[in-house]
DNA sequence: AAACTGACTAATA
DNA sequence: CTATTAGCCAGTT
């Protein structure tokens, strides 16, 4: 039998995933909070390095677009990804201000 | 087991 | 506003 919990079992990965896939359209997280629904307070990073490894398998599952930095910034590196991401998120209706998003009106709050 | 890496963050200058 | 620093977390070398 298992005795870690289901979470554990899986890993932090697909915590995060189970997480980020709540995420309703229109609106978004940070890592800072996602990290903090995990348990892990300090964990923004591995949040991150999560998304990072997102298998191509659950991009259509989850909305790792809707996961921004603290105070609406869109996390820089290679790649689309940015720009991608602010695509999505304006086409879901999200305010974007100068390249950061207005958590006022779409940061998912608890 | 130590060092390195990176889709982070808050504090300073 | 931008640049730098230090702390933190999980996975990889």
């Amino acid at each position: 039998m298992n005795a870690t919990p289901p979470d554990a079992a899986e890993g932090f990965f697909a915590a995060v995933y189970a997480a980020v896939r709540r995420v309703p359209a229109g609106r978004v997280v940070t890592y800072g909070s996602v990290a903090r629904l995990l348990g892990v307070p300090r964990g923004a990073r591995a949040v991150g390095w999560a998304l990072r490894a997102l298998p191509r398998r659950l991009e259509r599952d989850v909305p790792w677009h809707r996961v921004v930095g603290a105070g609406g910034r869109i996390a820089a590196r290679p790649g689309p990804g940015p720009g991608l991401q602010a695509r999505r998120l304006r086409a879901e209706g999200v305010r974007l201000r100068a390249g950061r998003v207005d958590m006022r009106a779409h940061e998912l709050r608890p």
